[in-house]
RNA sequence: GGUGCGGUGGCGGAGAGGCUACGCAGCGGAUUGCAAAUCCGUGUACACCGGUUCAAAUCCGGUCCGCACCUCCA
């Protein structure tokens, strides 16, 4: 490969060439949602960016092995299921589905291993176990808590001194922690809640203690690649590390730290309690059939930085994937352009690997092998993963075996159109120029748009 | 208050001392019955004020503005 990996590590703050525990397999977790509610777009920031990490990873260095998980145990799925009466899991179940449809939507491929907290509380009540042997928790009221004073180096993600957050605690301090940054590992559940038996009574873990568990349970006790969202940094991964290291005897629970920046509306962070949020799934049925579109949204700013969500945004990468979809149609990807590789190694530059994915276009222009290159290469970011017709949804009803994502209302279906398009070319034959121009609108009013070639035939795509 | 990130052309967005990415939109042209699609061409920029330098959007100092984390949040 021409050049190595680098990747912008947040615990130290500097971008660092990507030095992997074993070369042959590689191990990355990212943290997944919380399913009591649908997903919003900024929750799928991290999906997108870090399945196109996950791409590169697998290019480069064949075997990765990608987790991400699920907290299906929560104070707010328990909150979600009081007031819709559905039982938890009902609630739970549906949201994975949905999540997991809606980022199949965005090319987002499924993790390798999708943990889901509850099928891990054994492991966490060994962790929490382990850290009270060790003089790092203490149990009181009912439930356990990490001491963070315990810990020497406590803070080293966020750049925070316990002592700082000592005095900076704002927040009425709970009666049972001995001081105010530490954290529940476990707590105690009323009846009307859910809850397992544990050395410490009927309770439930917090959010913290199953990220640990379950990395440790099925990556190992350092990985290479810890990812999330900014807003994870603190207290979430801070937390996770404390655990795992004391648990650990100091080994570190990831080498490298990866955080996305936020999609933001009008410059502010989306986000549930601002309500300034859009689902995924009410977009997908506002742009049906182009979820790539919202991906390469997305990936129009490096994944640090922050993304401004706008519907134009979405629009102005349906354009571009439009003309390569065209340029492509018909051709099989071949390999990957180191230019796309170089750009998407140096921190994942996906605005720099876009540039170069138009440059390939530039020239693919005249060259078939360089429109293979370019699929292949878009392919890399999740792009282009649709043909022609998929994404044009243009059917072909020869053999009916290729459909296209959507379904075109029964008056515009397949043979409506063609029809038009028969009488369309009668008209213009006949220097009837009304009565053709004025099917086309017809059909441009239901998202049809015609597309006339030099050799007089007419094909059609949706819009 | 503490900590961190950022301000680039109409918009999106890389770059990070000299060769002024790229895309979308716009404009001009080719093509077209008219369009669409396609092709060719084209303009505008680095928040502000100082400094370093032969040279600064890029380095240094300061100012202003925006955002975020410190509490659940991707």
């Amino acid at each position: 490969m021409l050049s190595k990996l680098k990747i912008y590590n947040t615990l130290t703050n500097k971008k660092e060439e990507f030095k992997p525990i074993d070369p042959n397999h590689i191990t990355m977790y990212v943290c997944g949602p919380t399913v009591y509610d649908f997903a919003h777009v900024g929750n799928a920031r991290p999906v997108v960016v870090f399945d196109t990490l996950a791409r590169l990873l697998r290019h480069d260095y064949g075997k990765l092995t990608y987790a991400r998980n699920i907290t299906d145990i929560d104070d707010k799925i328990i909150e979600a299921s009081q007031q819709t009466g559905e039982d938890i899991s009902v609630i739970t179940e549906k949201f994975t589905k949905h999540y997991e449809e809606d980022m199949t939507q965005l090319n987002a491929e499924m993790p390798d291993i999708i943990p889901k907290a509850t099928d891990y509380i054994d492991e966490m009540i060994e962790l929490i176990s382990d850290l009270v042997e060790k003089g790092h928790a203490y149990e009181a009221e009912g439930h356990v808590l990490f001491h963070v004073s315990s810990m020497d180096d406590y803070g080293e993600l966020s750049g925070r001194s316990v002592a700082d957050l000592l005095a900076g605690a704002r927040v009425d301090v709970a009666s049972y922690k001995k001081e105010a940054p530490d954290f529940v590992l476990w707590k105690p559940s009323t009846d009307d809640q859910p809850g397992w038996d544990s050395p410490w009574g009927r309770g439930r873990p917090g959010w913290h203690t199953e990220c640990s568990a379950m990395i440790k349970k099925e990556l190992g006790t350092t990985i290479d690649i810890h990812g999330g969202g900014l807003d994870l940094i603190f207290p979430h991964h801070e937390n996770e590390i404390a655990q795992s290291k004391c648990s650990h005897d100091g080994a570190a629970l990831a080498n490298h730290w990866m955080h996305n920046g936020y999609l933001t509306v009008n410059g502010e962070k989306m986000s549930k309690s601002l309500g300034n949020f859009v689902t995924v799934h009410e977009l997908l049925e506002e742009f049906p059939g182009k979820g790539e579109a919202i991906r390469m949204a997305l990936l129009t700013a490096q994944y640090r930085q922050p993304v401004d969500f706008s519907r134009s945004g979405i629009l102005q990468a349906k354009k571009q994937i439009d003309n390569w979809q065209r340029l492509t149609k018909g051709v099989n990807p071949s390999v990957p352009s180191e230019k796309v590789l170089n750009a998407l190694r140096d921190d994942l530059n996906t605005p720099k690997a876009i540039m170069e994915l138009h440059q390939l276009a530039k020239k693919a222009k005249e060259n078939d092998e360089e429109k293979s290159i370019l699929k292949a290469s878009a392919q890399m970011l999740g792009l282009l993963n649709l043909n022609y017709n998929e994404w044009f949804d243009v059917l072909t009803s020869e053999d009916g075996s290729t459909l296209g994502t959507i379904e075109i209302s029964p008056a515009r279906d397949k043979e409506g159109i063609e029809r038009l398009i028969k009488e369309r070319t009668e008209a213009k034959k006949n220097k009837n120029f009304a009565r053709a121009d004025l099917i086309r609108d017809e059909l441009d009013a239901e998202f049809i748009k015609l597309l006339d070639h030099p050799d007089g035939t007419t094909t059609w795509e949706r819009r």
